[in-house]
DNA sequence: TATTGTTATACTCTATAACTATA
DNA sequence: TATAGTTATAGAGTATAACAATA
């Protein structure tokens, strides 16, 4: 059992990490032209391909309205359009343009990179040891907001 | 040396979990009757007592406007106040309340217990290995920062 | 009647620029 | 002249509520 200032030193860690992470992903995007809300759209449309809205906003966990925000500024850049679906005249297939297809195209391969420069290097023991730890502390997270959940704060 | 698309898997799953406890401590501040942004305020000021607003941007990297909107916003929920600087009369010392006071202990406590409830259980081993891990990817993300800043994207 | 996406409105966070009061 | 903080203005992201068209 670590001490509470062990643990909240770690947390902290963490936190920088997750923080210089953000940074470093925010500052790739800006230079793509992207934010990050309207990138994670086009990213969950790479996943996809065309979908109505709704589809979108359920998967960024948005409200449909928010969803018309960010398709609309989307389509004043050019990267996507709302296309007839073929079925529901009231939906919209949100499809990639030309451009569109080639910066998903280009974040994927930033990803890529990002992923490899980050975890590359990693040997096959440090991978187990570092999944384990992914693991165990996933769980623990899950109990700690299942408790605090239940048990509602003063 | 890992294959590209196992390092994205880990990347997906540490995303992942930092969506998890993004979401957490979101809730926990949203319980609290705090956004994101105060509450950060709040935290910075408790590790400084009071200060000028500038020394809150800096802390928090945004500019002095933004500070003025967040200390409006706890001074109209009652949490902190602006006292007069004793040597300065264009600065203003941005001071607790004891309402504020007693937010920010149980941040703190919240703070501790998350802490506590993700790591505690660790053994020496698991420790020493993440925080092995944690020093490799930190040096690694910088590397690649300075790399794609010196390289403008295509 | 239920669903898809919109218009209308509002709040939060952030930024730049111009300005006041003070140093 | 420089600094601390404000007013003014703007943009992005999000939310709820009311509504249209369609299922």
């Amino acid at each position: 059992m670590l001490k509470v200032h062990q643990c909240e030193d770690v947390l902290d860690r963490v936190l920088t990490l997750v923080v210089m992470l953000n940074d470093d992903m925010t500052q790739g995007l800006g230079a793509l032209g992207l934010t990050s809300s309207r990138a994670h759209l086009l990213w969950e449309l790479g996943q996809r391909g065309p979908v109505p809205q709704r589809v979108l906003a359920a998967a960024l966990k948005i409200t449909p309205r928010a969803v018309t925000g960010l398709v609309d500024a989307l389509v004043a850049s050019g990267l996507v359009t709302r296309e007839p679906h073929p079925s529901d005249r009231r939906a919209a297939l949100v499809t990639f343009t030309a451009t569109g297809q080639t910066l998903i195209a280009q974040l994927e391969r930033d990803h890529e990179a990002l992923a490899s420069a980050l975890f590359a290097p990693m040997s096959r023991a440090e991978l187990d040891c570092f999944e384990q730890w992914l693991t165990d502390v996933t769980a623990r997270l899950r109990a700690h907001q299942a408790v605090t959940a239940a048990a509602p704060p003063d």
